[in-house]
RNA sequence: GCCGGGAUGGCGGAAUUGGUAGACGCACGGGACUCAAAAUCCCGCGUUGGCGACAACGUGGGGGUUCGAUUCCCCCUCCCGGCACCA
């Protein structure tokens, strides 16, 4: 053994032993219960970041660890390889976006080997590879057949220069990124997912997950925004029809002072026709872009249309405003105002002068609007109702005029999957003129993008490719063109779970084999995925079961949310230049010490703050280990320690490791806590190298610190805990009951705490008078609570605050935590 | 703007179910070893007062519940994530 921990040759024949082991080669066939551990597939980007060596090591310190309590492990790797960022680096570097993705591919996939992952490679997916996408274009047309699929307009941020439609990203204060013009919002055709007909399933079922975090299943929840209202028809004055509005709030219908549509909808449009200054101020609304965070934090702005409608109870006429605050693509595009109750109506009232009316008492202060529930007034015959009573009076008021009725609305929209763009999957229609949209047969799918081109950067080159696009109808066999859109890249991310399972099937997109697999067990992953990928994943899961393809309702059974790596207070990204490369850590100090590092700086689901300097004290660490072990060794071989009288020291250390390894399998199964984990053996680890001596009875005990030790940080530094294994075990004369040795640390198992060993006589309690901390005793751990109490009012501590007439009022015994006495 | 989180020494964090605030690590200070430095090892390290024993204060700010609050409740400030075409 050397005396120096040579960690570039530990982390080498590590990783060629794996290798040439196949010893994370997933397979179906296995008496073990299955463990199925996915981490967030990276977006190829060109090297691996801080974030990825987070997400990464997390999965893989719970595969090690389930491998090592008796699971069939499946941990697969995959690129999720479509997506904006290479058409960007394509015009940038001059190169396709089929070639620069493959690149990076390559150079990541070298990088996550030398971080150790315990991946099954076998199953490796990319998705811009027509064998993956290929499935994905038939589930399109199963769906579209289905009508869960279908065609309707949407906006878009369109740059009139370039004349593109641009990201949310690529819309930087109003204007686009590349030619600074004013972008404007763009209605145009597009294919959407019916998410919403899976609304009620998709919130219900955030019911049966127990292993997410609590967090994310509220952040879903309002999302999807289930709310329980009513449709209000206003009857528009000099026209035929009405002016329909969804109101969550229908108690404060008497208080409707005016109704306000968005800009796009109909009402506008009309009564723009013989009005220019309105039409203007529409086309105002128009410019920005189309992101809701812009939308809802601009200044609120209306115009007067002109047109009045009759409140459908009192017959008041009131005013319909067009309002940069309504969205168009929410309820009905249009709202019944009652600022005196509302904060934007209030607001929007206020700066253009409209009548406020209350109609809800006020509680315990005069302000408006007030926004809460109460008791209604000045509502004729609904006077001194509550929200609830008023709420069913006034919709049944509606239903007998037939102006409205009790609806229960979703926030959830359905989801537009169409992008103008290259490189994506193309959307397999076929156009014709005489029949329509045809879906192309299964037979010959997969349409396959064409990854020879050049990108010029103003749009995508397979819209100005006739070989691509002039085709034959598949139904009539005349001309016809093909759709040039391609899917939004959550398409791909939204399946790829289950095609691990199926990863070589060319016969279907995923096969038997994902029953035995899904759900997944764990998925690992960052917060930003809270609700886009993860509901439509499990939107996508439900989808796959209906279609036959999967039996389980929800695709992920623990989810655990990983916390950005920041540097100085802010995520490290390369616009902002503090980004600290994950390959020079690698290089100077080895995976070990840059998974360990990255598990003890801070635990998984809190963002983690950079420090160059907790580095070092990682790679201390697992010198210091290094050398304990090597010193052990060093004095020859060495016999088990079998159970009998040892000294105060020594069963003081080996209660404390046994302690150590119930902790420790608490913290990586139960709590995630690997940075406590970590923190515990560091403890032990202190405690071992107090203790001197070289006798025959020190050194069996320093040997079962030391393999258990081993094992218990193995998940975490798989390399350096192989290489102390075998070092350890090599000179060790297995002879007791007790003893774990394994030739090779992968065929050892998770130890088990020893009871007896972590059995103690005596006790320390912490005394406190009126909950301040006075001093402590020590009392026999079978004590009784009167004899605590009778114990702990005679200590000096304690009795020396009985004076000037105060007097013991009450005693609390917390049992082996402390003892609170009550003076006064 | 809306939804979800967070705030604890000089720094990252610990305190698991309301019960010893600051574990573990970093930084820093002192010492040992060395010609010297690095590395390593030992000691100290919330603030204030005190030689000390000890005492007071202290978990973003303000209030509350409790024998006892970093933990529960109400209000506020700041920071982070998401907001449907970044992934």
């Amino acid at each position: 053994m050397q005396q120096q921990y040579p960690f570039k040759e530990i982390e080498q024949a590590a990783q060629t032993y794996w290798e040439t082991n196949q010893t994370f080669a997933a397979s179906e066939t296995s008496d073990k219960p299955k463990y199925y551990c996915l981490s967030m597939f990276p977006y190829p980007s060109g090297r691996l970041h801080m974030g990825h060596v987070r997400n990464y090591t997390i999965g893989d310190v719970l595969s090690r660890f389930h491998k090592m309590k008796g699971f069939n492990v499946m941990q697969p790797m995959g690129w999720d390889a479509f997506g904006l960022p290479a058409e960007n680096a394509a015009i940038k570097n001059n190169t396709a976006p089929a070639k620069w993705t493959y690149e990076n591919i390559e150079h990541m996939k070298t990088q996550l080997k030398q971080l150790g992952l315990g991946v099954d490679w076998g199953r490796e997916i990319a998705t811009c590879k027509p064998e993956y996408y290929k499935w994905e274009q038939w589930l399109f047309t199963e769906l579209f057949k289905k009508g869960l699929i279908y065609k309707k307009t949407a906006t878009v941020n369109w740059d009139p220069v370039d004349g593109t439609v641009l990201a949310n990203e690529q819309v930087i204060d109003g204007r686009g990124w590349r030619s600074g013009a004013l972008v404007e919002k763009r209605e145009i055709p597009q294919y959407f997912m019916k998410i919403t007909a899976y609304a009620e399933e998709l919130l219900n079922d955030l019911d049966k997950l127990d292993g997410w975090p609590e967090q994310v299943k509220t952040m879903q929840r309002n999302w999807i925004g289930k709310s329980y209202g009513c449709e209000v028809e206003f009857p528009i004055i000099g026209q035929d029809g009405t002016l329909k509005v969804y109101t969550t709030r229908p108690d404060t219908l008497m208080g409707a002072t005016y109704v306000a549509v968005a800009a796009e909808h109909a009402l506008a449009t009309l009564a723009a026709q013989n009005n220019p200054t309105l039409a203007d101020f529409i086309a105002e609304c128009k410019r920005g872009s189309v992101a809701e965070a812009d939308v809802a934090t601009a200044e609120k702005k209306g115009m007067d249309t002109g047109l009045f409608v009759t409140h459908p109870l009192n017959g008041e006429q009131l005013p319909v405003w067009v309002a940069n605050y309504v969205l168009a693509s929410y309820g009905e595009g249009a709202v019944m105002a009652v600022p005196a109750h509302d904060e934007r109506d209030f607001e929007f009232a206020n700066k253009y002068n409209l009548p406020i009316k209350a109609v809800i008492k006020q509680s315990d202060n005069d302000f408006l609007p007030m926004t809460e529930h109460g008791t209604l007034f000045n509502s004729s015959e609904f006077n001194g109702l509550n929200f609830e009573q008023s709420s069913d009076a006034i919709s049944s008021a509606l239903s007998a005029k037939s102006l409205g009725k009790k609806r229960t609305q979703f926030r959830l929209r359905d989801w537009g999957i169409s992008r103008q763009r290259y490189w994506g999957c193309p959307i397999p229609i076929v156009h014709c003129a005489s029949c329509g949209e045809v879906t192309v047969p299964a037979d010959q799918l997969p349409v396959v993008l064409p990854e020879d081109v050049v990108m010029d950067g103003v749009g995508s080159p397979i819209k100005k490719d006739p070989s691509f696009f002039e085709t034959t109808c598949p139904t009539c066999g005349g001309k016809a063109t093909r759709e040039t859109d391609t899917l939004d890249t959550f398409f791909e991310s939204s399946w790829y779970f289950a095609r691990y399972a199926s990863f070589d099937s060319n016969t279907a997109m995923v096969d038997e084999r994902a029953n035995y697999w899904l759900p997944v067990d764990q998925y690992v992953g960052g917060i930003e995925h809270a609700i886009l990928h993860l509901l439509y994943a499990r939107f996508f899961n439900k989808l796959m079961r209906d279609v036959g393809l999967i039996t389980n309702d929800e695709p992920f059974t623990n989810l655990l949310t990983q916390g950005m790596v920041l540097k100085d207070g802010s995520k490290m990204s390369k616009s902002k230049g503090n980004t600290v490369d994950p390959q020079a850590l690698i290089d100077g100090y080895g995976a070990d010490t840059a998974r360990l590092f990255m598990m003890f700086a801070a635990p998984p689901d809190q963002s983690l703050e950079w420090a160059d300097s907790g580095v070092e004290g990682a790679s201390r660490f697992l010198k210091r280990l290094w050398k304990a072990a090597f010193e052990h060794v060093a004095l020859g071989s060495i016999e088990a320690y079998t159970v009998g009288e040892i000294s105060t020291e020594l069963k003081t250390l080996r209660r404390q490791l046994h302690l150590t390894i119930e902790k420790v399998g608490d913290d990586y199964g139960r709590r995630h806590s690997f940075n406590t984990a970590i923190s515990s053996v560091m403890e032990l680890m202190n405690a071992l190298a107090k203790i001197e001596g070289t006798d025959n009875l020190t050194r069996s005990v320093r040997q079962e610190v030391l393999q258990n030790v081993v094992l218990l940080l193995s998940p975490i530094v798989p390399h350096i805990c192989q290489a102390l294994w075998t070092e350890l075990v090599s000179g060790y004369q297995a002879t007791s009951e007790n003893d774990s040795a394994a030739s090779h640390i992968l065929k050892a198992c998770w130890p088990s705490a020893n009871k007896d060993a972590m059995a103690q006589d005596a006790v320390e309690l912490m005394l406190q008078v009126n909950g301040k901390l006075r001093g402590s005793m020590q009392v026999a751990t079978q004590a009784s609570k009167e004899a605590i109490e009778q114990m702990a009012v005679t200590q000096e501590c304690i009795t020396k605050f009985l004076v000037d007439g105060q007097t013991v009022r009450k005693i609390i015994v917390v049992p082996n935590k402390l003892v609170n006495v009550v003076i006064s």
